[in-house]
DNA sequence: TGTACATCAGTGAACGCGCGTTCACTGATGTAC
DNA sequence: TGTACATCAGTGAACGCGCGTTCACTGATGTAC
């Protein structure tokens, strides 16, 4: 019975499970035709309700774009937490797999990343926004904190700086080399993974960390 | 008179420097409202032409963008030969100039920048927006050529690989950190530049090139 | 120096379109009694 | 168990809008003779 309710949910005067529905067709959407092209209106038709449902659930446009980039947030926090599992016994080795688990979430999810980093929302227009990028960079930092513990050269960065050198050095790769069709925007001889890799093995033996 | 023709070239039948003028325009209006705002016929209106003007020059609205891009990479390559002035004396001082010329781009061009790498056009479709970009980067592989040479680690990485840290690093902070109103995208107590540099320091001592 | 003509940069009106959003409404749901 | 009612998720029609682009055209420019 309530597999048959689920199935014939679409049927009904009450979907039952719009937002989710509207959510899963935005993330579809953007990935077909990038962040411009995404539509209220043509969200609407495609799960098959008025024009007007939506606004039931989003105060307007952006506010669907948010969404979509908060959840984007919050699952990107979720891998970076998986891949710094033992992050305690192994930082340098946590700091690397969050990096290049960052690199494959905006491999995979190019849609949901282009709604978390090329909104361009004004800073303060969505806070809940905010809150989750800073929780899954919090996952990185955590990792970065570790790392530098470790660390034995004679002058040790601050591990937030530390942080902010791995993510931007991993969004750079991400949005340079993994694009919205997963083609490199610049011709290289050679992966974003291993680019990433090589990267941070350089960066991390400076600051006295093992080279493996 | 010249100077009376140009004076009057608004008024004139014959703009005299449409191209120009559009071009100009649309710097302003991507600055303003951002890629997603910018239209054809409000760029007419701006240039006080008809709305059908602007298509005598550009083919439609994506080649003003691309043309924009374009003259952005030129500006950029520009800015980075002259930050890499004397490379063979210093490369490594090159390097860490070129990067922040970079930054600086990025924030005082930030629609130029937008246009760059934000427009997510089909690669292939401007070729000539590909070579512009190549040439740009091609300046900085330059230095990174010359800095790799100096280096006396036991194992250099190849040359385009690091100018493409050097690169990604860069632009990732950009992006991050020079977003389009100039505000931090990440609440963090440095500058985007201070960050770059510290971050290129850390990277550049683990090649073996000189800690200053 | 003067005139005919080709060139081409602009005009302005129009097209079809799809958008975001609002409105008064109606159908379904679930709760109180 | 049955009924009245509040709630609220949807409807569907409509709005005003500005967009990109095309069309047949016209005014200015400059060149050939």
């Amino acid at each position: 019975m309530a597999l048959d309710d689920q199935a014939n949910s679409r049927e009904r005067y009450h979907h039952g499970n719009l937002r989710e529905a509207l959510i899963e067709a935005a993330l579809a959407m953007i990935a077909e035709r990038g962040l411009a092209g995404f539509a209220i209106a043509e969200l609407a038709r495609v799960v098959g309700v008025s024009p007007a449902a939506p606004y039931r659930h989003f105060r307007d446009r952006n506010a669907v774009i948010a969404e979509v980039a908060r959840r984007g947030f919050e699952s990107l926090a979720a891998d970076l937490t998986a891949a710094t599992a033992g992050w305690q016994a192994d930082p340098l080795g946590a700091l690397e797999r969050a990096a290049q688990a960052h690199v494959a979430f905006a491999g995979r999810e190019a849609a949901v990343y282009a709604a978390m980093f090329d909104s361009g929302f004004p800073s303060g227009e969505h806070p809940e926004l905010v809150v989750a990028r800073d929780a899954a960079f919090a996952v990185l930092r955590r990792a970065a904190d570790a790392a530098c513990a470790m660390g034995r050269a004679p002058r040790r960065p601050p591990p937030l700086m530390v942080a902010l050198h791995v993510w931007s050095l991993t969004h750079g790769i991400a949005t340079l080399f993994k694009g919205h069709d997963g083609k490199n925007q610049l011709m290289i001889p050679m992966s974003a993974e291993a680019l990433l890799e090589a990267g941070l093995l350089i960066y991390l033996q400076s600051i006295g960390l093992p080279a493996r």
